[in-house]
DNA sequence: GTCTATAAGCTGATAGAC
DNA sequence: GTCTATCAGCTTATAGAC
């Protein structure tokens, strides 16, 4: 791992422990192993350090949905499969899932990183106009459609990480997905 | 206007503005209009005041919730009203749900001011186990309906915070509650 | 309750040697 | 690319007068 990495995942680790005010370029190099100086070589201001480790969060995460993405017949079981892998991944990492929560809204993060980062997740706004279009869901604003589903898998990883009681997670997640798309589905 | 009262809506406005980070107590003073000492004599520290803002917006929504609510005969009507009274808070009071958001997840907001501030709301998990009981709702563990429907609210909010063309509201609140309203009612 | 004055310590960032 | 040394400025918080 090289140091860009490192100081990367020093600093994800850090933010959502204690918090962006919490966390000095000098605690994440020492967490990093490496100097101070250093990290000022990689990363021009600590506020484009946020915005770096922004978008390489969001390109974790879009590269895990299509790396698990398998090919899939029928419409409903692409956005089931989706659905599930979008819930994996936030269960899997936390501490992302934590950072997008924490960072998403914030003044942080400039605008041309949100954009440059939700230019990775096109295929899901296709895939959703496709299936209103072959009307497996039903017709609304397509912006809504996407909307529901992102607050659905949030709502569901949420209620997961506050309720850690020994429940069977495949059985709810299953629950969970059919629940939304009884919500969106063209019956 | 006392006071705590005006330091408490300069630090909102601030922190949503330029973070946590970037807003200093001189600035939250300088923007209430009072010093910093004052600041100091009102709040122990910096993040005794972001528990107290935390508290207090919690509250004001509380409030507003309780304050707009009408009596109603039928289950589905309580709720469908709770459903629009939540979405309209949020959208009335952008600030306070950014802050939410911003900070809801925060190292900053402790145990105590979470453990306070949801005590609040217990008149919403009561509505939904009576729902459950009455066999109105399906029936499924209580807490994944509630964060289900508090997922819908905020999906669908963020969905009109990033869609700001000229769409009829009260039309979309109606498509968006009776989406919700499909994934949850037991019939 | 409110103000001014003050300070110790930390912050992000730079310079320059290797 | 990495390090050490360094700093100017800001930070939270306090003390004490009114």
């Amino acid at each position: 791992m090289d140091s860009k990495d490192k100081i990367l995942n020093a600093a994800l680790k850090l933010f959502i422990r204690e918090g962006f005010h919490g966390t000095s370029t000098a605690k994440i190099a020492n967490e990093a192993g490496i100097s101070n100086g250093t990290l000022f070589h990689h990363f021009k201001t600590k506020e484009d350090l946020i915005n770096r480790l922004y978008i390489s969060v969001k390109e974790n995460y879009k590269n895990y949905l299509l790396g698990q993405m398998e090919p899939c017949e029928t419409t409903k079981g692409k956005i089931k499969q989706l659905w599930n892998t979008c819930v994996r991944w936030n269960l899997e990492n936390k501490d992302g899932a934590t950072f997008f929560a924490m960072f998403a809204n914030s003044p942080y993060i400039d605008k041309l990183s949100k954009e440059e980062a939700s230019r990775n997740f096109t295929f899901i706004s296709e895939l959703f106009q496709e299936s209103i279009d072959a009307e497996v869901l039903i017709s609304v604003n397509p912006n809504l459609m996407i909307s529901s589903f992102h607050g659905s898998v949030k709502a569901f990883v949420s209620f997961i990480a506050n309720n850690p009681e020994n429940l069977d997670l495949d059985e709810h997640i299953d629950i969970a997905f059919k629940m939304w798309w009884r919500s969106v589905a063209n019956i």
